[in-house]
RNA sequence: GUGGGUGUAGCUCAGUGGUAGAGCACUGGAUUGUGGCUCCAGGUGUCGCGGGUUCAAUUCCCGUCACUCACCCCA
């Protein structure tokens, strides 16, 4: 076995696309019930664009980029798609075409880590953007809309975790709080958390490590220190939130590790499945501050992504499809003509037709049909092509009746009726 | 980048210091031309790769690579 999918990078099986069209299929039907168009940008976009929308001490910028330099531009392959149509958002000054602009996005995306269940190198996202609306309507509006979209989708047991970051100036106040009630306590924190004091102190509250869960109980609560405008944004987002009965659970401690979030923060995940420890479905939250700083107008913005082969796995195993195939199982080459003429025929009645035309025994073609989940199976042999007939079997009601070669492809169209 | 686990048939996996098996799948037959159930028959393997110990290694030892799970981080 010399060739090999690079690793991380994994092939979709046919036997698997089902899946993804099912879930693919959801997810649009859902984003254009809630007014988003879709939006398609490229794979590949300037190094920069990512290092100033993610943040340049992110672990994504630091050290999960695919970047590589052509002729001498620095181009990198994108780990995630915000920064993309953020980009398009402002190259295309879509502000000044219409006032809000709801954009939602899918396909790949790519990051160099170490895979291991639910991440992968190369991984599938969908996601949705809305800009021009600071919220906090459209906030819960689109947490509602996972809720609905999860719901929908039989992960039964997704749970959505929500808190606020605030504007920058408040997570700058925070930044210095939490650093002075952690600072004392330095010696007990992990050596990762510990290196972390000073350049990012709220990650800490992410930590596992239960020394460092240890350390921040007592600490400071950014929800605690928000201020007027921030913290008018997110009681009125609860409000909304409890209205609609959207199900959430407050969590003071979430911090996602990109560094344009403001405000607004949500996550949701599962255990249901085949997930394992990697069970964010889809995390979000708003971004205000990017496309001013992409070179744009200021223009507050809120967005998600939700991590496809996550949500396979916790949705499990699908239903098989109806069958609906025609086999056609000729014995002889005159036969094999006239099997291929009868393809033709069926498809142009909009019947998928399969043709058996290897040769092999009838036995052994009807067993491809079936295992082709095929809903009918046309014998024909030598016996029928003098009649001017054919064999018509059901196999999902395990009938068979002859019938004129040309009464078939009306009777297999109909159904069988 | 760090740590654990696993590498044997197309797939899932047993197994032994004397160069290997089952189930599933596939093919044929029982039914000179009739599927899903049943019965019978059939084939395939550089036993991940390299080295060491040994009369002999798939098995024991060392190295290496790959896969995998977890940490970090994220979807």
């Amino acid at each position: 076995m010399s060739y090999r999918a690079v690793k991380g990078m994994n092939d979709i099986l046919p036997d698997e696309v089902a899946r993804w069209h099912a879930l693919e299929r959801a997810f649009r039907e859902t984003a254009e019930l809630h007014g988003y168009a879709e939006i398609r940008t490229p794979v590949v976009e300037g190094t920069e664009l990512f290092v100033r929308s993610i943040g340049e001490t992110t672990d994504v910028v630091e050290k999960e980029m695919y970047t590589f330099s052509h002729h001498s531009e620095s181009l990198t392959l994108r780990p995630e798609g915000t920064a993309g149509a953020a980009r398009a958002y402002v190259e295309h000054k879509a502000h000044a075409k219409e006032p809000v602009s709801r954009w939602f996005y899918l396909g790949p995306m790519f990051r160099a880590e170490r895979p291991q269940r639910g991440r992968y190198r190369q991984f599938y996202q969908a996601g949705c953007e809305i800009f021009g609306d600071p919220g906090p309507a459209c906030d819960a509006e689109m947490i509602d809309m996972l809720v609905g979209l999860f719901r929908r989708l039989g992960v039964s047991d997704v749970v959505a975790n929500i808190g606020s970051i605030g504007g920058a100036a408040t997570r700058e106040r925070y930044r210095g709080a939490l650093r002075e009630f952690l600072s004392p306590k330095a010696g007990e924190l992990s050596d990762h958390a510990r290196a972390r004091l000073e350049v990012n102190p709220l990650r800490i509250l992410d930590s596992k490590d239960p020394r460092d869960q240890a350390a921040c109980q007592g600490a400071p609560q950014i929800l605690d220190v928000l201020d007027e405008a921030d913290r008018a944004h997110w009681e009125t987002l609860l409000g909304h939130l409890d209205a609609l009965g959207t199900p959430y659970v407050v969590d003071p401690l979430l911090v996602r590790g990109l560094d344009y979030y403001t405000r607004t923060l949500f996550e949701l995940k599962s255990s249901a499945g085949e997930l394992g420890s990697q069970n964010t479905l889809c995390g979000g939250g708003r971004y205000d501050d990017m496309i001013r700083g992409l070179g744009g107008p200021s223009v507050p913005a809120i967005g998600f992504a939700m991590g496809l082969e996550r949500i396979l796995l916790a949705l499990g195993p699908m239903a098989a499809p109806a069958r609906k195939t025609c086999s056609i199982a000729p014995m002889g080459t005159r036969a094999v003509g006239k099997a291929l003429e009868l393809g033709r025929a069926l498809r142009e009645a909009g019947v998928v037709a399969d043709v058996d035309g290897r040769g092999n025994s009838l036995k052994s073609m009807l067993r491809r049909a079936d295992g082709l989940g095929a809903r009918f199976c046309i014998v024909l042999g030598d016996a029928e092509l003098e009649r001017g007939a054919v064999q018509l079997k059901d196999l999902e009601r395990h009938t068979q009746e002859e019938l004129p070669i040309g009464a078939v492809v009306a009777r297999v169209a109909g159904g069988g009726a």
